[in-house]
DNA sequence: TCGGATCTGGGCAGAATGCGCAATGGATGT
DNA sequence: ACATCCATTGCGCATTCTGCCCAGATCCGA
């Protein structure tokens, strides 16, 4: 879909002030309230925005250890059923299938380090998965930075 | 934090009907009012719900390309140094510092294959990067799910 | 130049919010 | 047993926002 600077305009303000009103945006962007409600809608409806929710952190709740898992699968399953297994282990937060020398990539949450090497023994316990290696974040500079980017589509 | 199986069902509401009222979920869980908007006060303030943000998905608006770019930095910047100039790329939605052979992963967005070419030069012509290597996503079966740990926690 | 899509400004009823309050209930420590 | 603390409850009230409708103006592409 294509954006424009107003929808652009309209995510930062919804993103930077979460109590923001859909009336308020209006009165800030000096449009109509319809025209702000319109955007959003269509933005919705286009999946420009993916969701809008409350995003749990699982830093903030015991979860401080995040890994990058590579993962080679069971050729006798695809992908797909190989991914459907691997979401029911709740530490499981994303899963790709990837080019490379794997087949997937989790991104893992754990409790901690020894933890982490529990959630992989449930992860090899499935016989989804023959073999994997993991890359361990020591340091989160910054997730989740799509807005720099749709503003710079909604730039050309 | 510690949360709750009460927290969780809030967030579950939330999460699956982005145009749920404080008050209608009051209604929902048979709760006070009040006492919904309290957890959520809570779990905002301690970062368990780190944002709540209408969020832009970049395959909808012309970047259908994810890839994971594995970065040797240049030893003469730290790593907060790097990727602050990362920060200044749009296409660059999220930056760790990781354990293994590379200091940094990169996730980075591209409107083609070809196109996550030209980001590459973009990061390489930074000096910052000394040596990238790249996986890129060809399927995302899922992201950000992070509800089920929350429950996880919320049950033990 | 025409037609469809978008934007505008307005109104209106219903719903939700922000705020305050006193009473209740449960857990904890002394 | 008792006092204390904190979360929860149910209530009311003024203000604000939403969802929905409309007619007219305006913009843009075919």
């Amino acid at each position: 879909m294509k954006v424009d600077e107003l929808d652009a305009k309209i995510v930062r303000l919804f993103t930077e002030e979460q109590r923001m009103s859909v009336l308020e945006a209006s009165r800030i962007l000096k449009v109509a309230r319809a025209t702000v409600q319109a955007r959003l809608d269509r933005m919705i409806a286009n999946g420009v925005i993916a969701r809008w929710a409350p995003e749990p952190e699982p830093r903030a709740f015991g979860f401080p250890v995040v890994a990058f898992c590579f993962l080679t699968i069971n050729q006798d399953l695809g992908h797909d059923a190989v991914s459907k297994t691997l979401a029911e282990i709740p530490e499981v937060i994303e899963v790709h299938t990837v080019s490379g020398d794997s087949d997937l990539m989790a991104r893992v949450a754990a409790r901690s380090n020894s933890d982490l090497q529990r959630v992989l023994d449930i992860i090899m316990a499935t016989k989804a998965v023959v073999r994997s290696s993991s890359v361990i974040a020591l340091n989160t500079h910054f997730e989740g930075r799509t807005l720099p980017l749709l503003e710079a589509a909604a730039r050309g």
